[in-house]
DNA sequence: GCTCAGATTTTGCGCATTCAACGACTTTAT
DNA sequence: ATAAAGTCGTTGAATGCGCAAAATCTGAGC
């Protein structure tokens, strides 16, 4: 029996994963920026701010929503010149500086969030809230066991024949 | 009780379901590459074409992989450069022509899906087959929904109080 | 046969992101 | 105090993608 890798279930559903993700993504986002003027990539970034108990660093805010802080830097900008967020200096480590809403961005927030939440379920409109439930669940664990590895570890497994955990 | 939209579960959901998606492709992705050397994305293409019963047009790999045509073109072009899969005119048709996966293509795929199966049964070793069933189903269904939907029945939505004009 | 509407892919341009190098700053060691 | 090492954010070059117009082709009406 030669069954191919290629046909293997982790890879369908990984692929469906990716598929259905960026549909979503696009479909919502487009929705998002037609209905209240603002990319779905602000919205998140405005999202993990405004909910963030402490200020939340450059680094911060990148790594939440899965981008360099390159990346960031170019982002934050677009939005301070929107007018949504503002910078603001670290008192004790010049170097840093926080991203914090603005009035503006507050308000902005909330009327894209009802948008949102509205996409959504119309979205998940065929879905129960026990499934939504697992997956909320199963991202969630997905998440913290993504933040755990420092992201080096995947890095020095070039052993072929290793399908087993890092022996730590 | 004036509960905010920003605090609404779905919208917790699915900004997890960008942050861990977001985490798991880079991550998965700059496996794939650094072991077998081609991108994620090549790897997704090339999937769809060696599983696809039918050749496959460019505008229907497209579609799979949620990308517009123009990309696709591109994309199709760096792997025809790196002689993974060819492009065959159709006979019926001459403006369209399909995507194939060339010997060097198909061992290539075969190759990179035993890298990336093993990788994903390392990032979902903490989860039970009937969890990822569960979310295997949710996909399927939230992109059989996505694909009724011709994408312009979002907009219609009547917009309560249209707050809109993106003004500039 | 000719023309015109529609379909399929490609191309020009602009934008967002990554990578790597850099400057600014802090912390630690001497 | 000074130097060295590490951290944080920004910037230049390169890459990949979307959008929209163009190029190519099919099929229908006349």
């Amino acid at each position: 029996m030669v069954e191919s890798a290629v046909d293997h279930a982790l890879v369908t559903t990984f692929g469906r994963l990716v598929e259905a993700y960026s549909a979503l993504e696009r479909q919502l986002g487009e929705a998002l920026e037609r209905e209240c003027g603002i990319p779905h990539t602000w919205f998140e970034a405005m999202l993990r701010i405004a909910r963030s108990p402490d200020k939340l660093t450059m680094s911060a805010l990148a790594g939440q929503i899965a981008l360099t802080t390159g990346g960031m830097t170019r982002l934050l900008d677009r939005m301070v010149t929107a007018g949504l967020v503002e910078r603001v200096p670290c008192p004790t480590d010049r170097r840093v500086s926080f991203a914090a809403l603005t009035p503006a961005g507050r308000q902005k927030l909330e009327e894209a969030a009802r948008i949102h939440v509205r996409n959504l379920e119309r979205v998940f409109a065929d879905h129960t809230s026990d499934e939504i439930k697992t997956l909320d669940d199963l991202l969630d664990r997905l998440l913290r066991r993504d933040r755990e590895r420092p992201a080096h570890e995947a890095a020095p497994c070039p052993t072929p024949g290793d399908a087993a955990a890092p022996a730590g």
